[in-house]
DNA sequence: CTCTTTTTTGAAAGCACTTTCATAAAAATA
DNA sequence: TATTTTTATGAAAGTGCTTTCAAAAAAGAG
């Protein structure tokens, strides 16, 4: 028999073309260990000529489990989420578990959409990246019911991973400090959300410890769009020419950042420090590499993957935990000392 | 009773619940129009009283389909990928499919695993986008079972919607040249596929058709990697200062080559033009905007869409059929017109 | 107020599997 | 060789729904 997809063959078929009861074939590709190696070479070949693959979908019916896990993020082309989700499947795929990906593309409808589906498709648990208020609020209803684990966002309600935050802004900005600056910026979205406000806090509280006033214009804010890096320093760059050091949110916003001061006609770091946070990809392979706070986002994806699968498993419905992750500063080349 | 989840609630609770039978509940949430509206209001409040959900995986089975297609892209996290998903979506969802979206990161054995994974689940087809030959071989195996439609590249075992690309490029260096350009390099990755080559005939065609002599040094190759436009230009400024336009293969390239030449203190469009391919978001952020090639991305994802469902639907396993989609040069900033 | 016709409802079979429980076959023991 | 123990196999029930078909109820016709 020609190989094909699989569609429409049965258990049925095969058990009786191998002449065969259907528990055995079952059996068989449940890797049971209930079956003569004989039967077991016996089955396996028909299955094979006949290119039978078992309805997931029938199994799950009866084993009242998907083997899947909703994963929500509110955008898909953040250079950093692919690590991530890399994370969450190499866990995830081990125990045979498969992933129903959802881009909220920060939509509420859509988000309410997909989680409806994902009650439908009766996933056995729900990783949330990044997600904001609403996408909490909806899911708060079935907290109860279906484990939950949140990436990079507090919510006591459920379980997240995070990472230290405000300590990775504060060794970020105190490295500029001791490094001689005393002008530094902060390039960050006009946005509401915990890891705002945790790296605004190492920002303001490296100042602090070292008894250096921090001048509030020197804060930049602007609302989310793909090259607000660009606009905030440009910004900067005209109304304050003074600053010698830029503490971007992100590595994003820190090649923004690049863009204006390039085209300014300065040279980073010979003019101008830059300090990015995330460490994506870009960040090492542009030039000079931006000194960034590098964030584990593949041991994010592991670790939230990891805890979801416990509580999937042990039904352990225990108070929701967080796991906090650290960061680390790597120094490249956007950044120098200033000698007085 | 209080919401949840509704995973656990079955349509014998509705029906016990609300003393008829499961027949009556599944035509209530069917829309079906064999109940009384009085039934059916009575039915439908328990439904929402006591939160259920249908199981599509109970659906699906008995309906021998899954209501659900595959996506398989190459790299996620590519910017124009979220428009057409997006387009994508907008389609399916009318008709109540959903979307098991698949990431290979240009992994081979993922790809297989994913493939075999989406077999399990019984999808009713499957779209692939920028597929390399790995993953048509693959599915070639199974093509004449399931519906496959390809966006931008070109087989001729499944149906592919494509956009204009040697049109697109030759309009695009036909651009350049009537402008007054004679000097114009061409940076693209080096790899083999039909987007590239199609691009690549555009540029030679272009000057062909105007009678200007290709200079094969102009045309720069780099592998893959998401700098590549950086570090190709850098090379072309260094190696052919005399370049007075680049034609990009894609805008991330020729964001790379503005870092590139705004770092060797260079003015875009003064000293040089540039010509991107796709108009991502960010090619009208940037200053200057990128003149480019605009790729209707969107209607791309509609279009696979509409396709895939109506093979899917009308059982038409007729011979596959290409779509071509126009391309459309969008003039910005980045270019000038050369007076000699 | 009957008798048809139409509308609404429910019983039951079926979808492709897993799993339990009973039984048959094989192996080990007496 | 007969008996017990172990291992391998199959029959059947169950999973949550859809859908067909028959029956009951309601509506319309005479």
């Amino acid at each position: 028999m020609a190989q094909n997809s699989g569609q429409g063959i049965t258990i049925y078929d095969v058990a009786k073309k191998a002449n065969v009861s259907i528990s055995t074939v079952s059996r068989v590709f449940n890797n049971s260990p209930l079956v003569s190696s004989k039967t077991r070479k016996k089955v396996q070949k028909v299955i094979d000529e006949m290119g039978f693959v078992p309805s997931s979908i029938a199994r799950s019916l009866v084993s009242a489990s998907s083997k899947t896990i909703g994963l929500i993020v509110s955008d898909i082309t953040n250079p950093f989420f692919a690590d991530t989700i890399d994370g969450i499947e190499s866990v995830l795929h081990s125990e045979g578990f498969s992933v129903f990906l959802c881009d909220t593309r920060y939509n509420r409808e859509r988000e309410a959409n997909y989680i409806n589906q994902m009650l439908e498709k009766r996933v056995d648990g729900i990783i949330i990246f990044s997600a904001d208020i609403s996408g909490i609020e909806l899911l708060t209803g079935i907290k109860n019911e279906l484990p939950i684990v949140s990436i990079q966002s507090a919510f006591k309600e459920v379980d997240c991973v995070n990472t230290t935050d405000e300590e990775g802004a504060y060794e970020a900005v105190d490295f500029l400090i001791k490094s001689g600056h005393r002008k530094i910026a902060f390039l960050v979205y006009d946005y509401d959300n915990s890891t705002i406000t945790n790296r605004m806090k190492g920002y303001l509280r490296a100042h602090d410890d070292e008894g250096i006033p921090v001048n509030d214009d020197y804060i930049i804010k602007m609302k989310f769009n793909p090259n607000a890096g660009y606009y905030m320093a440009k910004e900067l760059l005209e109304s304050h020419p003074e600053v010698t050091a830029i503490f971007a949110y992100n590595d994003m916003i820190a090649i923004g950042a690049y863009m204006a001061i390039y085209q300014k006609g300065l040279k980073i770091p010979d003019d101008i420090s830059v300090v990015g946070y995330d460490d994506i990809e870009m960040a090492s392979i542009i030039s000079p590499g931006i000194t960034t706070v590098s964030q584990p986002f593949y041991e994010m994806g592991r670790t939230a993957a990891e805890l979801l699968l416990k509580r999937i498993k042990e039904e352990d419905r225990s108070i929701p935990q967080t796991i906090l992750l650290p960061t680390r500063l790597t120094v490249r080349g956007s950044t120098r000392t200033l000698t007085p």
